[in-house]
DNA sequence: GAGTGGTCTAGACCACCTC
DNA sequence: AGGTGGTCTAGACCACTCG
């Protein structure tokens, strides 16, 4: 009939979009840049302003793009590498340990992380919080569970990040001798969203850790990391950047 | 004045429906499970099907869910563990190697992946594709980039498969002294999308490993992982689940 | 062809930030 | 107060799967 070739792929139009808006940030934009509104950008590509959002969620969600409420969408610097782990293997922290400690409680851990520390379900833990910054953003926050048997004599005096750090400090004193680690998507909850500085449900890297102790775990780690502005690495080598771009500063 | 407390908190109605669906999803349903369609469940919580969706959306994205289309949204069971490195490193194509050859092809490698060989930009590599399935299901898809020096001269001759094996035979008889790996949230390419059985976009994990011989990197694996079915383990010891759940088969 | 999820529209209002 | 991104609506049509 009269249907010639018809352009054979309807490519979703936010799709096709976020392919353009990747190669004009690539080629026209610089890092830290501010990108016009939803609403004009919207009507420059002709599109309703759902769409156009559509493909700026999908380039938030790769690290292209940073988007803040009331103040506009930036072009995000490239993903910072975060080394999770290294060949020198240490209990939390250790020496060189890039986390905060924040505070700390007693509590009955959530039945998974019961399961993962081999213990009953409704035995007391402790429960630390802690974040972890670098290059002057928050980019985890973690939850550690130590079963008061790795931790027992502690001054209940102590309370906040004091008590964290008494804590960590009695794991030192242990033989660490493995660990266990697993990566996965998951969205942030409100708590480690606030810490994080973005809004609930954001998506995140759940770095789940249990360290063992004569072949049963002593502590488990649930740390989330920012998954738009993070790169986690797992070094045996000094780490090279493999998005070697440049960092020019935001304004 | 007469403003009593208002409550305190006007929670996005997407993001409450998530977790009461959520909570559902717990105890009244089982895995493999089929949902109601969207419009009915829209309907029923009183909202726009498109606020219903963005619930839906996150608990796709945290592996509770899965949807197809034309098919219907079914409960997922809980994410399979994935062994992405063990303590016992080996070469890409190694004797327990969970991957599956594709084919291969000689190509100049994208810019970043070059920076990450150490070879100029123009310098031609092997690229193989490869496939990864567990349970039945495809999990990732790599492409891993390997500099012509370290695997010279091959039968070209070869071709597919056939050839991408040839290439894995030549790495075997390489020293290996040492890997280097990052994780990163990615939207699966039109390519990769096909192969893992979901939409261009969908969310990935992306596993960029290096590989050293005498200290230089021999070869670069980009491997994306499924990040709604996939929980990658990094083990010293044995896997053990952390998510318990019974794994009832779907029917 | 009927039913599903996926895309898209054109509006509205809200929460937050900055001036 | 004005501008930004975030939420929400009520529709429409499309692409896909399956009986």
């Amino acid at each position: 009939m009269g249907t010639t070739q018809l352009e054979a792929a309807p490519e979703p139009k936010y799709w096709h979009l976020k392919t353009v808006l990747s190669e004009a940030l690539d080629s026209e934009f610089t890092v830290g840049e501010i990108l016009p509104n939803e609403r004009d950008l919207a009507a420059r590509f002709g599109v309703a302003r759902a769409t156009l959002r559509q493909a700026l969620e999908q380039l938030e969600l790769e690290g292209r793009l940073q988007r803040r409420r009331g103040v506009g969408t930036t072009v995000a610097p490239p993903r910072m590498g975060v080394a999770v782990a290294s060949n020198a293997r240490d209990w939390p922290g250790g020496s060189d340990d890039a986390w905060q400690a924040v505070d700390a409680t007693v509590e009955s851990p959530p039945s998974a992380v019961a399961a993962a520390l081999e213990t009953a379900p409704d035995t007391e833990v402790h429960v630390l919080r802690r974040t972890r910054v670098s290059n002057g953003q928050p980019v985890a926050a973690e939850l550690l569970y130590v079963p008061s048997a790795a931790a027992p004599d502690l001054p209940t005096t102590d309370t906040g990040a004091a008590r964290a750090r008494a804590v960590l400090r009695e794991l030192q004193s242990l033989g660490l001798d493995g660990e266990d680690r697993a990566v996965e998507l998951g969205s942030a909850r409100a708590d480690d969203a606030k810490e994080l500085d973005r809004l609930p449900g954001a998506p995140v890297l759940v770095v789940t850790t249990r360290y063992f102790t004569h072949g049963t775990p002593a502590a488990v780690s649930v740390a989330t990391y920012r998954a738009d502005t993070c790169r986690l690495t797992f070094g045996d080598t000094a780490s090279v950047e493999i998005h070697d771009a440049p960092h020019p500063k935001a304004s």
